[in-house]
DNA sequence: ACCCGTCTGTGCGCTAGGACACATATATGG
DNA sequence: CCATATATGTGTCCTAGCGCACAGACGGGT
């Protein structure tokens, strides 16, 4: 990660940006922009945080790793979101790692900085908190996913929730990564993302995973990334 | 549902029997028991909640029902948690059913009181959002238990989740219902819960099944159990 | 006692996806 | 321009779990 002093543009996360000018104002100079790089890991399984990091072009995924290895995916946050919840929900630690899974920006603020402004329980604190719900959200519709649909779907599910985070049709992607996200092995994610190029709405080449047809992506998918898509937009939009 | 007007117990219930005596006391006349029965649905999907609850004996089912009919449980609240958060998240509703899984009592709270009590900042507020946090470990244990272990293994911790929220040894539940709890087929866990019974960790008859032998459930179930339980009992403890 | 609705047991064919084994293609650095 | 690591394509066998069909088995009400 590096961070650096230019000038931050916090609006490029939306939920600094829905701040009013008062509080936006009075955190401005405790916001601090850093570049995370793909697969950088942002926090570990329990891991102490110093910082929560609002992303505005990178996109972070929550992940489980179980004891033999395998991991699965609970959630993922873009420039709607936060990462670092635990903080402000007072547990200070996650039983889970979160992981950068498209390289971008993110703002970051000091833990005691977010404490304080959390608990002067004005509209920041009412930001974070239905963000959270948003959240539970995701992860629970991931939880039905898993349980009820085919990787094909879930491949549609996971490719829009993160197109819908980044501005370019591009992701920069190896099938290995979706597998490990999606919890399913690579040869499943092979051919599901086969089908998807077959039909036109996808292209990719070594890692780089070009959306070509919007559109038939939302025909594929199942429900659960409607609902999510619904909430996010009713809870932050 | 059935509302009493006998005096309330609400240190069955762990969030409220850690508050301090202060915030207690000024809570008391707004608490109110009631009973509900099995099956009872508390909200439906995106359906407005008047109360939140605090269970006390009853445990309630977070359940996430599909267009296509199938469901599947997202987590569940005993006497260690509360059910309606969205209430003081800030979101008023969910996309999700809560249906009591367990007959058993609960001690309302209006809406208006919790969140009157929640912008004060103090201890009540700590508490329920440690219990929110605990709440999406639960949930996301699920999606990757879902995703990575055998209907037996989910049994197992569904069983135990269980026992450990009600006193008895005894779950009044049928395998339909707990099917569709698991988001698996009532077949499926018919054999799976045979297995359970011939090696006599359960017995059950029609409806009621009785833990034999927790020692061997806990050997059986993965360790999505075991990562739950320590997060509550490190958040709630 | 009986009936009928509710629970549970079991069998069979089917499919999605896992494990494993390779074959092939495409960077990228020396 | 080659070597090698990385990414992707395919094929084969195997298992868990689904859908469906139906057969007991218990139990409460008349």
């Amino acid at each position: 990660m590096s961070v650096s002093v230019r000038p931050t543009v916090p609006t490029e996360n939306r939920l600094l940006g829905a701040l009013p000018a008062e509080e936006y104002e009075r955190l401005l100079p405790q916001l601090q922009p850093v570049a995370f790089s793909l697969g950088e890991v942002v926090y570990e399984f329990g891991g102490h945080l110093d910082y929560v990091y609002f992303p505005t072009t990178a996109i972070v995924s929550l992940l489980y790793t179980m004891e033999n290895g395998s991991s699965a995916e609970m959630g993922l946050t873009g420039n709607d979101g936060v990462v670092g919840i635990a903080l402000f929900m007072g547990g200070g630690t996650m039983p889970n790692r979160a992981v950068v899974q498209s390289a971008g920006g993110a703002i970051r603020m000091k833990a005691k900085v977010l404490q304080e402004e959390f608990a002067r329980g004005e509209k920041f604190q009412r930001l974070l908190l239905r963000y959270t719900q948003a959240l539970i959200t995701q992860i629970s519709q991931t939880a039905v996913c898993n349980r009820l649909h085919s990787v094909e779907q879930q491949l549609c599910r996971w490719l829009l929730l993160s197109h819908d985070r980044v501005k370019a049709d591009e992701l920069i992607m190896t099938q290995e990564l979706i597998a490990d996200m999606l919890g399913v092995r690579r040869e499943g994610v092979t051919v599901a993302a086969g089908r998807l190029q077959d039909s036109g709405a996808i292209s990719y080449v070594r890692g780089h995973i070009t959306i070509l047809d919007r559109q038939r992506l939302e025909e594929t998918v199942c429900e659960c990334y409607r609902v999510v898509k619904d909430e996010f937009d009713r809870l932050l939009g």
